[in-house]
DNA sequence: ATGGCGAATGGTAGCGCTACCAATGGCGGC
DNA sequence: GCCGCCATTGGTAGCGCTACCATTCGCCAT
């Protein structure tokens, strides 16, 4: 004594439709779209056909109920705002758009309490891969990422123990690269100006010490930081405060291109000339270094990249052939400019 | 004659072990978790404390498939790296980060196909409500959102044909502000510049037109626009395309910030004084507008508001009191600076 | 002829949760 | 004292799909 139809659904099609149309079983409905090559072609045909007639849809909940797996990636980002994890989300969606994945992405505004939260949100869907972005990890976050039960990947950095994968680069060296570039350039009272100092700007900056230190030009006064939010405003005054304390400076590298942007308007405004008396080096490399004027030189770091190949590397693992190379490290770029151009220009 | 435990479910705690070890049934540990206000203090103090003690978190699928609603808050925008979506999205995530709603995020790339396409997929979740940017939805997507079942605000625009609700501004309004104030200032060959003209633009430029048009300035040579997307180094060039066609141009409203940063490091580059000799004006006004030198006059709009206020509807209407006012304009400010200071500075 | 094997298809029994109704008990009104 | 009503709580029956076993059939080896 079954009801006339389903009694709450909006009265979509479901699978038995479909089947009852073609004239199969629900089963083999579910097989054509999953696994087609296990169904004969013309089945195949006719069920599509019905599916087609029928504007059919697949239900992404009872499929993960049933299936115990959602077909969804959690991704996990400190910022949606920041241009850097912008393209590797876009990255991640990109790679993602043509398959049946959808993404879950959770903004984590830089805090491990709200990644554990919501380390335990996506958890509770059973996703299918796990993208976050950082090493740094609290122990109860690492504690769920290892017990998720579906591939991991790590982004933007690299480091010697991942959970699972890891696609990013080294921001150690990309600080090195960079401040020794100053250094070569002939620059000697360099400055280190970092807002938001998170795990990979504290890593930035250890690679700036580390080449001052071998240089034997560093000097703690030099270093300007604050844990406000990156702006390019905030450059302009970080840089400001850096000049007071510090009047000799005669090249900064920052923490990332924002802030290379407001130390250069600043310049404009003080008209301290870039690059004889100030050389500048930023972070990322957004496409307005090469546009501003004098263009700025920064560290490429492949962020739209990272996303697809973390992609690439979960779904690898996905399908049953987990990536030899866990940890791919995608290296950056010196992009050598007008702002550090001391002799040239 | 049932098995053990759980067949497929990794062994996860589900709401019949903790009914269980709180001595009551799975319907009442349902309530004690929805609708708190409807168990006695009691026994929602003893299921409380199974939860917690199980680690108990409900499964989202199961959920949405046994209510036929899932608690998801479907979203799209056509790109996620452009700071102003970018902002949205962030309003949007804010708002609902302490709710039980998800957010499913969709990247239409400008496409009106790809959001027929996500339309189609997202509406398979029975999401709690919906989130598009724009009003310019082809026949079929309007279709697919006033038969979504559920709550639908469109955001960025205002317009006179909301299928639901609507949160945004008029760009029209914006460009004819923008256009205006350069006549003010005494700039007459003001020129249009803008890079992929979606419609927004295409109203911005339509605002620009219609004050030339009033102040009798109006010539199509004057304007220069391009498909391709939006960036600080295209704005460099099409500022370079418009001066050679026309050399005499004092002024320039550009489709957007990154275009007007772009052209203003072209001034800086080719010795052009701004505001003396081109005055300009961008559109959104991101935080480096006021920290460029000299800083650029914009109209600030008020993205991550529009983001909360979309949510702030949504939720209205999913509480049953839908908002009288189904169309809000949150409006634009004209953000006076030196970049039109022609006589001032 | 018989058995066995693989390919194709289907039936059944859930996945974990909630809608719907039923049941219980306390209490005031008549 | 009986009825009805409200406040609580529980049982049952799915939601739409897929995992896990059949089952069927053709075909080849023995």
């Amino acid at each position: 004594m079954t009801k006339p139809r389903s009694r709450r659904g909006g009265g979509r099609p479901t699978i038995a439709d479909v089947a009852r149309k073609a004239g199969v079983g629900a089963i083999t409905v579910s097989r054509a779209l999953r696994e087609p090559e296990r169904v004969s072609e013309e089945l195949r045909r006719q069920i599509l056909a019905a599916v087609d007639e029928l504007g059919y849809v697949p239900d992404p909940n009872a499929r993960a109920l049933a299936s115990a797996r959602a077909e969804v990636f959690g991704v996990l980002v400190p910022s949606l705002t920041n241009n850097v994890f912008a393209e590797v989300v876009r990255g991640i969606y990109d790679s993602l758009s043509d398959g049946p994945f959808r993404v879950q992405l959770g903004n984590t505004h830089y805090s491990g309490l709200e990644e554990e939260r919501l380390l335990q949100v996506f958890g509770s869907q059973r996703p299918a891969a796990l993208i976050v972005a950082g090493i740094d990890q609290t122990p109860t976050s690492r504690k769920l990422l290892e017990n998720a039960g579906c591939p991991v990947v790590q982004v933007m950095e690299t480091g010697p123990d991942p959970v699972d994968m890891m696609v990013g680069f080294s921001h150690l060296d990309g600080g090195r690269t960079a401040t020794e570039h100053l250094i070569e350039m002939g620059y000697r009272r360099i400055g280190f100006i970092g807002a938001r100092m998170d795990p990979r700007s504290q890593r930035r900056l250890a690679g700036y010490r580390v080449a001052m230190e071998k240089a034997g030009l560093l000097d703690p006064r030099l270093i300007t930081t604050t844990p406000v939010l990156s702006s390019v405003s905030l450059g302009r005054e970080l840089f400001r405060d850096a000049l007071a304390k510090m009047p000799t400076l005669d090249g900064v590298f920052c923490n990332n291109d924002d802030i290379a942007l407001g130390v250069l308007f600043e310049c404009h405004r003080a008209s301290i000339d870039v690059p004889k008396t100030i050389g500048i080096v930023g972070f990322n490399d957004l496409d307005m270094m090469q546009v501003a004027f004098p263009s700025i030189t920064s560290i490429r770091t492949h962020r739209y990249e990272i996303g697809r190949r973390a992609v690439a590397m979960a779904l690898a693992a996905i399908g049953g052939n987990r990536p030899e190379q866990r940890v791919v490290d995608l290296g950056f770029e010196l992009k050598q400019r007008e702002s550090t151009g001391r002799w040239s220009i």
